[in-house]
DNA sequence: CAGTGGTCTAGACCACTGT
DNA sequence: CAGTGGTCTAGACCACTGC
């Protein structure tokens, strides 16, 4: 057990460890990490031990078991994101899947507010795509995305159409960074001049706007993101207790 | 054990039993259930088991663990209710706390829709309370709120201004009605002649509406919400991974 | 079949709470 | 101080996966 040996409990001290080898890179996702017997022996404490470490990460998402195959570090989902609640307005047609189109892709100054958010010196270039998503006929939300160059300079030379569906995966194969995790604010703002055209909506009509801070498993910010859609179509549900 | 046998896990059985044990108000929020060594020798099973059935309770906050002086059922908070997300938007002031006051307490006949959501027979009269919420001087947002007659009859002769502040221990001190969870859908509409007039909010603003089913410990639906509040007072924040 | 995670046990010892 | 939950161990056995 390296590092810091405060009087945490061990199993803290392991579950700390385990993240940081995910952090680094060490544990990749898709591929099996060492089972709980040689995770015991190599921390040296009881394989139930073990398990309860490995039951906090699974609990936060960032492992997943599979029983009889073993325990992989997880691709988030991100299953829970708020403009997952964009739903289909036209529903006379068929069910339409969604569908999602690189606009543009380019490099130029983000305002003070996203450097500072994407922890960048004020007035630093940035890749700036434009997005938009569709279901069936109709669009339902626009996105403006940040990324630093330092980290995303491999998406430069990489034309809108050539984007896949799903940016994060393609962010992982392009460049080799993983969003762990993101913090998501909703806000209703109305529709103005400035309100991306292609969304269609009157000047005047309610919008739902997402502003999304998306960060690596070592809490460097990586992606800014801003999405508009059309509040008409939202419909947003939680259960709590 | 009681009841099913079935090849579930011992700690899942286990759970069971001691969620209906909360359900029936056997286990009531505010004092100790037995402790674990207790719980251990009544189920016939090591104590490691009883623990691992109270991780599962504690997790989805039914339970709740206070070393060295026991374990208790909760009183759920509410704390990421969509309706706690309206802010003070009059911030040259002194940040203000939230306030809240019934309206008026009457008994009518509620929609269809709401009968089917509380599994009342259609046309079922049914208790209808009106609140305002305001923050500093403004208000931001309206309640309404319906309950079943069976079961809050005794709210009936109760005066507006007599209402708690809260009004889930109201609830629970008048009726003993236990609220154990709820599902809220935000969505956002425009104001019309229709939406409350206590909001000040000009027609065509858009207003965000949420609609609340809450429901005991046993899943009964006992109470049926409908909340309006200024779109420009709201903003709501997640975390996802 | 060997290897993985899942369940369960019985017990030791620690840390915190209230009297 | 006695009583509670919190940590940790070492081992047995089961259930599932993939070869």
């Amino acid at each position: 057990m390296p590092t810091v040996d405060s009087r945490l409990p061990r199993y803290q001290r392991l579950r700390d460890d385990m993240l940081s080898r995910i952090a680094s890179g060490a544990w990749v996702p898709g591929v099996a990490i060492p089972n709980e017997a040689q995770l015991a022996e190599q921390y040296h404490v009881a394989i139930g031990t073990v398990r309860r470490a490995v039951d906090t990460l699974v609990n936060d998402g960032l492992l997943e078991r599979s029983q009889g195959r073993g325990t992989f570090v997880r691709r988030p989902s991100f299953d829970s994101s708020l403009v997952r609640f964009f739903r289909q307005i036209d529903t006379s047609g068929p069910p339409a899947s969604p569908c999602s189109t690189v606009l543009s892709n380019t490099v130029n100054k983000p305002s003070d507010a996203i450097c500072e958010a994407l922890d960048l010196e004020t007035g630093s270039p940035s890749i700036h795509l434009r997005r938009l998503r569709t279901l069936g006929n109709t669009a339902v939300s626009v996105d403006e995305i940040w990324l630093p160059v330092n980290r995303f300079a491999a998406l430069r030379d990489i034309s809108p159409h050539e984007f896949g569906s799903l940016l994060y995966p393609f962010y992982e194969a392009q460049c080799g960074q993983l969003i762990a995790s993101a913090r998501e604010t909703l806000t209703v703002v109305t529709a103005t001049a400035d309100t991306p055209g292609e969304l269609n909506v009157p000047d005047g009509a309610p919008v739902v706007h997402v502003e999304r801070l998306a960060r690596g498993y070592d809490g460097t910010p990586l992606e800014y993101r801003r999405t508009w859609g059309n509040a008409a179509t939202f419909r947003y549900q939680v259960d709590i207790n």
